[in-house]
DNA sequence: CAGATAATTGAGATTTAATCTCAATTACGA
DNA sequence: TCGTAATTGAGATTAAATCTCAATTATCTG
């Protein structure tokens, strides 16, 4: 069983949800994977609108609703009203630092396991989860 | 070392940011401590509009953000845009049904203990978190 | 492949939470 | 008690996100 590519994924999931697949959607859905790692939907929308192929601001919106349900990028916060996501590499976890903004991903197998118990000891079925830890980063702390 | 009222806590606030002590701000703190666990905004103006000493929206919003600062409540989450504080008790997290989409609250030492080893190990000071577990809560998943 | 049908798009209007404005009021230190 | 600075209320404003609907496009069927 090979390993499915982003595209191939997205491609699946609007089969499996009756979806056209449009160019408008496979052009935001490049888009949004070119991104390095985090970025903001204004930013899409700007991007989106000074391609060579325009998707209007609506799509955009509908669109990365729609690659987000597929599970290709995920929500992480918004800073003074601008949300934040990110494209879905392996589940992490996230910390922030509270002086320059920075996110750090980081991922703990330890964490993960001790989540699983403390679920199945409150009759808790967890699908996903998110944690974030707000801080200072090593940098900061240095340039103080 | 008396343990201070969330009155005082946020009294003392105010002095310290050399902010004044207005009726407003203390019918708006009242009406939010009286609040079992979680609100929403909304419910807080609606409450306030009504209530003996009317207090206007701006001023629940201000307020509002003036008591999230003190660290007397906490910005959750929103659902459908509407964004639902708590009261902050002690520290704990949090597993929201997908089903049903209610919050429980939970706190468990090993994994406090945990995230300090991880940020440690990282040179992340942190200063506070907040993790979320998604899920099917016990009820719903007998409700099936 | 053509034609029918349902989904999708774009553009601008609309919605709505949150913020801002500013004159009137109020808290507070001296 | 007075003067100053902070705060409030009411309505205007802002801006992200959604909605509307006619025009377009993807997909299915034979």
């Amino acid at each position: 069983m090979k390993k499915k590519t982003a595209h191939e994924q997205f491609i699946a999931y609007l089969r499996s949800e009756g979806k056209n697949i449009t160019p408008e959607r496979l052009h935001i859905l490049d888009a949004v994977l070119n991104q390095k790692a985090h970025f903001k939907i204004d930013d899409m929308i700007e991007k989106m609108s000074c391609a060579k192929k325009r998707v209007s601001r609506a799509t955009v919106y509908r669109s990365i609703k729609t690659i987000e349900n597929a599970g290709l990028i995920k929500y992480i916060r918004s800073i003074n009203d601008e949300k934040i996501y990110e494209v879905q590499k392996e589940h992490h976890d996230h910390m922030i630092c509270e002086s320059c903004g920075k996110i750090f991903e980081f991922h703990d197998k330890d964490l993960e396991t001790l989540q699983d118990l403390i679920c199945e000891s409150h009759g808790f079925t967890p699908k996903r989860h998110t944690m974030k830890i707000f801080g200072i980063c090593e940098k900061c702390k240095k340039d103080d």
